[in-house]
Order: C-alpha cells, then sequence, then structure tokens
DNA sequence: TGAAATGTTGGGGCG
DNA sequence: ACGCCCCAACATTTC
C-alpha cells in the first residue's frame, strides 16, 4: 500500500461527519478519502418506505458536509462486500475503515468484507460510535449478556467512561478523480406516483444539522419536564430524536455529552435529562439483546410463546392499520404514524398492546407495520419493544398487563386534544366523551364502532396468556 | 413504562 | 348519644 492510496470510508447507519472514529482515522492517514455508500435492496429487513424517504434526505444532507470538507461521497448498489471490494479495486485504496454495525446482516456483511479484503492485503479496520458501549463491554457477574433492563441500566451507569465526542475532521484529502458512482435519484428512494410523502417533509427535516438543532432546542426546551411531559402525546415532551439516531446522524455519545453538560449548566433540568439519558440506554440495551439473540425479529426471546395462539382476522389487522379500530386512543396514533412516519411513544405501546392483546394478532404483524411505516424503524428497537409488549420478550411486560385504551387516554391525553388532532370525526367531543365516544350516545359520523369490547377482549387475552403456562 | 377486584378505613347520615 | 350502614378514598392483592 502506497503512502497516496486512498481509504475507503464504508458509511451504513453513521451519516455523519461529527464524531464519526472511522472518518477521523481515515483523515488522519493523510491519505485520500472516498466515502461510500452501499445499497443492498435484497437485504433482510431492508428500509421500508417511509425510512428510505429518510435516508434520501440523509444521504443528501452527508453528500454536502463531506463536500465541505472536500470529499465526495460515493453511491453504489448491490451486495455490500462486493460493492465495497469492486471500488477498493478500481481505485487501488490500501484500506477500508468503518463503523462496527450490530444487526445480524450488517454484521454479516462486515465478516464477509473482512475475509475479501484480506485475501487481498487491503486493510480492514472497524470502529465503534455507534453505540455508548459495545455489547462485550456489559456483561453480568457471570460474563454473560444481561436479559433485565435494570441491572443492566445499573451496570452502564457504573461502567461510566463514554468518550467524549470528537469534532468534524478539518478537511479531507480527495482522489485525483473521484470514482463513477450512482445517481440519488435513481435509487427512487421518494414516492412520486403516487406522492404520499408530503406529510413527512412537513414534519421532518432529514440529516445531521437539524438532529443537532433538535438536540440543542430539546434540552433548551422540553428537558426539564421531560420526566411527566414524555408520556403526554398531546404535548410536544419528547426529543423525537429516534430517527436522527436511527440514521446515525447525531451519535449517542454527542448526545450524552450535550445533555450531561446541560444539565451541569442548569440543574433544574437535572431530572429530566438523566429520564432522556435513561432512554437512550434502553437503546443500547435493545441493540445488546439483538447482537446476542439475532433472531429476535423473527421468534420469540421466549420460546414458551412458540406455542401461543396467535388468532388470523386480516380484518382486524386492516382496521389497526388504518386507525380504524373504534378506540380514539389507537386511532389517533395509527393515522399519526401513517401521516408523520413517527408515533409517540406511549402510543406506540397502547397500540402494540392492542394488536397483540385486544385483538390476539402476532407480534410480528405489528412489527412489519412499523419497520414499514415508521421514519425511525430500527430492527433492535422495533423487535425488543414489540416483544416487551407482547409479553415474549426480555423484561418483558407481565402477560396480565393489557393497557385499557380508554384510561391510557384519559389519562395521558386528558384534555382529548391528541384524539382530536388526528381524529377530526371526533374534533367536536367534549373531553369526558372522547375517549369513548360509544358511550357518550352523540353520533359520530364517519366513526367505526370499537372493534372489540374492552371487557371482554380483555378477558379473552387473559385466557390465551394463561394457557400458556400450562 | 397496568388494571381490576378485593379489602380496609373513616366520616357522616340516620334511626 | 350511640351504633349501624353506606360509600368514598385509599391500600392491597390478583390477574
Amino acid at each position: 500500500m502506497s503512502a497516496t492510496s486512498p481509504v475507503i470510508v464504508w458509511y451504513r447507519r453513521d451519516l455523519r461527519v461529527d464524531d464519526h472514529p472511522a472518518l477521523k482515522a481515515a483523515a488522519e492517514t493523510g491519505r485520500p478519502v472516498i466515502p461510500l455508500y452501499v445499497r443492498d435492496a435484497a437485504r433482510p429487513w431492508a428500509p421500508g418506505g417511509a425510512s428510505q424517504w429518510w435516508l434520501a434526505g440523509s444521504l443528501e444532507a452527508l453528500s454536502g458536509d463531506l463536500d465541505a470538507l472536500g470529499a465526495t461521497l460515493v453511491l453504489r448498489h448491490g451486495a455490500a462486500a462486493d460493492a465495497v471490494m469492486a471500488l477498493a479495486r478500481e481505485s487501488g485504496a490500501g484500506a477500508v475503515f468503518f463503523t462496527r454495525h450490530h444487526e445480524p446482516a450488517e454484521a454479516a456483511d462486515e465478516a464477509a468484507l473482512k475475509t475479501a479484503l484480506a485475501a487481498e492485503g487491503i486493510e480492514c479496520r472497524r470502529f465503534g460510535g455507534a453505540l455508548l458501549f459495545e455489547p462485550e463491554a456489559l456483561t453480568t457477574k457471570a460474563g454473560g449478556p444481561f436479559k433485565v433492563f435494570t441491572p443492566f441500566y445499573r451496570a452502564a451507569l457504573a461502567k461510566g467512561g463514554i468518550k467524549a465526542p470528537d469534532p468534524a475532521p478539518d478537511r479531507l484529502a480527495a482522489p485525483d478523480a473521484p470514482p463513477a458512482g450512482d445517481r440519488l435519484a435513481d435509487w427512487n428512494l421518494t414516492p412520486t406516483a403516487p406522492d404520499w410523502s408530503g406529510g413527512l417533509a412537513e414534519t421532518w427535516r432529514p440529516g445531521a444539522a437539524a438532529a443537532l438543532q433538535r438536540l440543542d432546542a430539546f434540552l433548551d426546551g422540553g428537558a426539564q419536564a421531560y420526566k411527566t411531559e414524555r408520556d403526554r402525546p398531546d404535548m410536544d415532551g419528547t426529543s423525537a430524536l429516534s430517527p436522527h439516531l436511527h440514521f446515525g446522524e447525531v451519535s449517542p455519545r454527542r448526545i450524552w455529552h450535550t445533555a450531561t453538560f446541560a444539565a451541569d449548566a442548569r440543574p433544574e433540568t437535572r431530572g429530566g435529562i438523566e429520564a432522556f439519558l435513561r432512554e437512550l440506554i434502553w437503546r443500547e440495551f435493545c441493540h445488546h439483546l439483538l447482537h446476542h439473540w439475532p433472531a429476535i425479529p423473527e421468534r420469540a426471546f421466549n420460546p414458551v410463546f412458540d406455542a401461543f395462539p396467535w388468532r388470523e382476522d386480516a380484518e382486524a389487522l386492516v382496521r389497526w392499520q388504518r386507525g380504524r379500530t373504534g378506540y380514539p386512543i389507537v386511532d389517533a396514533g395509527m393515522r399519526q404514524l401513517w401521516h408523520t412516519g413517527w408515533m409517540h411513544n406511549r402510543v406506540r405501546m397502547i397500540a402494540a398492546s392492542f394488536l397483540t392483546k385486544h385483538l390476539l394478532l402476532d407480534w410480528r404483524l405489528g412489527q412489519a407495520w412499523f419497520c414499514d411505516t415508521l421514519v425511525d424503524a430500527d430492527l433492535a428497537n422495533n423487535a425488543a419493544g414489540w416483544q416487551w409488549v407482547a409479553g415474549s420478550g426480555a423484561d418483558a411486560a407481565p402477560y396480565f398487563r393489557v393497557f385499557n385504551p380508554i384510561l391510557q387516554g384519559e389519562k395521558f391525553d386528558p384534555a382529548g386534544d391528541y384524539v382530536r388532532k388526528w381524529v377530526p370525526e371526533l374534533a367536536d367531543l367534549p373531553a369526558k366523551a372522547i375517549h369513548a365516544p360509544w358511550r357518550a350516545g352523540a353520533a359520530t359520523p364517519g366513526y367505526p364502532e370499537p372493534l372489540v369490547d374492552h371487557k371482554a377482549a380483555r378477558e379473552r387475552a387473559l385466557l390465551a396468556y394463561r394457557s400458556l403456562k400450562d
């Protein structure tokens, strides 16, 4: 390898230049840097529609950020290892640097690439940065992975030592001629006929700059009340950073340190920021789970659930998907998801509980729908979250925990504003009636009757779950 | 990161 | 004046 042979930085879901150890190391070699993104549409769990829309925006933003540093993002398609190898040969690259990812398919790509590079004598270096802690860094006293969140959380806090984020490189050297690549527009990531992405575009701005703005706005504003308001879908109580985090537009270390700094500067925000960072540790927990149990997107973590009597009911599934279950808080959430590609976390739990417990439909159906419609669709968070709700997961909700969608609505959307925003058929109902309109007796044209009776559905769910124990 | 059923307590109405 | 009953309000247990 010559002193001027390029270094390829293989990008995946680390679409940033800030706090990017692989990019930083590439810059420090002083050699030309070729940033590369490979799209493999044939991959298992390839991004769904909403996620693809985000990816397009994120790649465009990254491309601009790299341009400003003097580098050109190259787009290629196909199996990742093959595409990286092809570019390495064409460009005479002497090294490939990348950020370690933890999804099974990503880990398989890494392994394949490593073997291929070694065979041709090209340097291969893997860096951290996608997580605060690599899976090997947090183990129980017995040396195994954690299966329960609280001890995992305690271990993470005790471990500490979260590295300070690195700033972006000042500049990157470029190869004499930029390698050829695909045009982003030719990937057709954004919908055209019909273009259903209007709601997404008016809600979000993908890219690292927007991510950091959102982080700062959250820390200046909502963080203080986060502990209570994060449960309120009628308020902007959450950070809404999930899609930015999913695509790696902001690193978890950047979030950790910025938030910690903000808490030190304004002690009144400490409690809220602690609760916020705890959610970041939930993300770690989910990603570690997927690393150690790569089958959780397909199979129940607790094998007892293989025998669960899930129902088949295509019509009920469609009504849930379209937000026409007759339970206002569930329908509001499902419509928010459809329109904006995002759903408030409290409502995700309610809607997921409704699908798995009230309707007794397989959590995998819900997971698949979320994968296709969420802009923040994340294999680890989604699988762990759905199994948590269904009761089959690690540290799962006990089987008898059935959310009452009426009570949840009254508790967390007390004035009914969230329901009114997303279910216009109910906009004229008073707060007292809005979470159970069928009781009010008032006509609500266009809004369906409840798909199931709460009490009966609850009892049916308890019966089904009890059957597992025998 | 629930909800519902069941149990307990204490104040007030009332014979 | 006293005891009984009713029923919130709260606590505990169970699903």
